[in-house]
DNA sequence: TCTGGGGTCCTTTCACCC
DNA sequence: TCTGGGGTGAAAGGACCC
């Protein structure tokens, strides 16, 4: 086979591997929070890691490889994280760090090719089709972006190169950390097969329990099965989805301006809570940072959804379609406090709350009307007012009243 | 072993209209 | 007048991703 892996940043790609058909990157950092915290920590270097909040309930965001070669990964509970390595430095997340790093390596992305789909603050899908005849093959493009990252920002990243964003995606992964890895077009079956069908995008717990319940372990046991099978056991959407891409079918695009379904807050509590006040001044806090996160971004929208998870981590949602969309907080918060208590939880206790606005679109695009019997609060004018004020002098500069209070009341607690 | 916070997408159910 | 079916949109729950 000539699919080729290479490791650390060396010269252009060997010859031999046929990248012709290849134009996808998907480019993934390595360790990403760790890493950029370790610029930071030189001291460090070659230990074990650990980001994430020291206390309470928290879980594990980044591991450098030393901790997760004592098996700890990203998601575990912070708890268990230290059981298992309790000999790693625990560093809490700075995310205003991560973000600037992750901006600039966005940048250099973008000198590439316009053609940029971020999906995540650490990584990123690129289309290098347009660029070749500028700059190279795409596996020449692939060694330019890892030497170049790792030259500003001193951080190194995993580029997989392949014919599809989900082929190039799990070249990268196979080829962590600090890697690049090529799959010709022709070789992405033979690429694909032997793969546990958890490594599909798509396949979480729950997926692949039911699929091994069918005997199936490998991508390469997936391409086998009949679709109608597959449908039928994981659904009309899943089980076509998942057939596609066990033979390496995936037709998506990279769309470099997915515009925002839904933007929400949501936070967990550092003890199960079941007094309503406090609840709803958390939603006031939460509508408050919606809000704001909304007009930053010009959108309005219609639908304000609640998700309440109980003690038992059990969650319910509830949603509402308003008549026309807001970008409000007091109007979002009235409307999540109206869905909280006919939720009728107002006695149970309550690990988590949060609050989500979907349906959005461009604010610019929305004209508003006042209904008969409506009239304009001025609340809109009110927090444009404090969007500016917050901007010149901090978050802390202006808070509702309520907030206010029970700021008050935790400082005197 | 006890589970964060930001999202997207899919499925099911139900109401409503024609 | 009653019944049924298809289409559509909203709501709720849940799987999954990083």
């Amino acid at each position: 086979m000539s699919r080729k892996q290479i490791t650390g940043i060396g010269p252009a790609p060997q010859t031999g591997v046929d990248d012709s058909g290849c134009p996808i990157l998907h480019v993934d950092m390595d360790a990403f929070f760790a890493s950029v915290e370790l610029l930071d920590r030189p001291e460090l270097r070659g230990r074990p890691v650990i980001v994430g909040s020291p206390a309470g309930r928290g879980v594990v965001l980044s591991a450098t490889y030393e901790a997760r070669s004592y098996g700890v990964h990203s998601a575990m509970p912070m708890s268990r994280a230290r059981r298992m390595c309790p000999q790693a430095t625990i560093i809490p997340p700075s995310h205003g760090k991560y973000s600037e790093v992750s901006k600039g390596v966005m940048e250099v992305f973008h000198a590439i090719t316009p053609m940029v789909e971020p999906i995540a603050s650490d990584e990123a899908f690129l289309d290098v089709g347009g660029a070749r005849r500028r700059l190279g093959s795409p596996a020449v493009i692939a060694s330019m972006i890892r030497a170049q990252v790792l030259e500003r920002y001193g951080i190194t990243c995993s580029v997989g190169v392949a014919s599809s964003k989900f082929v190039a995606k799990l070249a990268s992964k196979q080829c962590k950390p600090d890697g690049l890895l090529v799959v010709p077009e022709g070789e992405v079956v033979d690429f694909l097969h032997p793969l546990p069908v958890s490594a599909l995008w798509g396949v979480g717990e729950r997926t692949e329990q039911s699929l091994v319940r069918l005997g199936i372990r490998t991508v390469g046991d997936l391409a086998r099965v009949p679709v109608p099978t597959l449908r039928r056991e994981l659904g009309q959407a899943v089980g076509g989805h998942l057939a596609a891409l066990a033979w390496g079918r995936d037709e998506r695009p990279v769309t470099a301006h997915v515009p925002d379904k839904s933007i929400g807050n949501e936070e967990t509590f550092a003890a199960d809570i079941d007094d309503p006040e406090v609840i709803k001044r958390e939603l006031l806090r939460l509508s408050e940072r919606v809000a704001s996160r909304m007009r930053k971004a010009g959108h309005v929208g219609r639908t304000v959804s609640v998700k309440l998870r109980r003690a038992d981590f059990t969650t319910i949602n509830r949603s509402r379609t308003l008549r026309e969309p807001t970008d409000v907080a007091q109007e979002i918060y009235a409307t999540a406090c109206e869905l909280f208590e006919a939720a009728g939880l107002e006695r149970v206790r309550l690990r988590l709350v949060g609050v989500r606005m979907e349906n959005l679109r461009p604010a610019d695009s929305a004209s508003r009307q006042l209904g008969l019997g409506d009239r304009e609060t001025g609340w809109r004018e009110a927090e444009q007012a404090m969007d500016q004020a917050i901007r010149r002098f901090g978050p802390d500069a202006v808070l509702p009243a309520s907030l206010v209070r029970g700021r008050l009341d935790e400082m005197e607690a």
